[in-house]
DNA sequence: GTTGACCTTGGAGCGTACTCCACCCTTTAG
DNA sequence: CTAAAGGGTGGAGTACGCTCCAAGGTCAAC
């Protein structure tokens, strides 16, 4: 698969993709002509990588992970304790969205919400 | 309050607190000397502003919040409306969290979840 | 054999959020 | 009077994550 079709499928321009191999996000081998040839299973990895990115992981932290998975002896078992992982991540995240939630619903009737607390 | 008892008090450099300032985060009139004078409840905003930080506001959309308040100060009814904006936002990022949970822990079980959608 | 879509590279530029630096002034304690 | 602690400015630099551009090679169709 060449990059245009690459950027298609995975909703993202081929300017990031070449940015991701760059930074070792992405792995592609090339063609006679110097092209770049993905494997297909890079489109879900890059939704992947979205996906991450939105759970405020960084790309670093991605790249690692990525690694981590192609280092593991049981590739389904390192991604359910990823995502298990992530899972808890969000969770947290929610609590603090909640506990944020819960304090200014409680300011909202104050008379200087910002000077309380 | 100077610079550097407001920095220490809400756990943040000077530099950081007057790079704040420079993009209209917080303001400060000046002592005779040329000496920023932050006003007490700086301390609680800047906590704030870590906060709405971390559940991944921009400091620019915090600041057009802050901005809000200010033009508003008295009326209550227009305080409650404001945090009732914001009770919408978080709402929405608890939600996008919580589709991207049930995705992950769907995924979670599969053989190879990142082939899986 | 030329057009046009697609690909290559290197490098510049941008927005966000700081972080550090040099150099200089002010205040306070001894 | 001096030294230390704190403050001021402007500007450069950093890290991240792209985004755009120019100049040029490749390939299939007409």
């Amino acid at each position: 698969m060449r990059i245009g079709e690459l950027a298609a499928q995975a909703g993202m321009t081929k300017d990031t993709i070449r940015f991701y191999e760059k930074v070792g996000l992405v792995a592609a081998h090339r063609l006679a002509n110097g092209y770049r040839d993905f494997p297909p299973e890079t489109v879900p990895w890059l939704r992947y990588v979205r996906t991450a990115q939105r759970l405020g992981f960084s790309l670093a932290e991605i790249a690692r992970h990525g690694e981590d998975l192609r280092d593991a002896p049981d590739t389904a078992e390192a991604l359910s304790a990823l995502f298990a992982e992530k899972i808890q991540i969000i969770d947290a995240r929610m609590a603090e969205l909640g506990a944020l939630r819960a304090e200014l619903t409680a300011r909202a009737g104050t008379g200087c919400p910002l000077r309380a607390s």
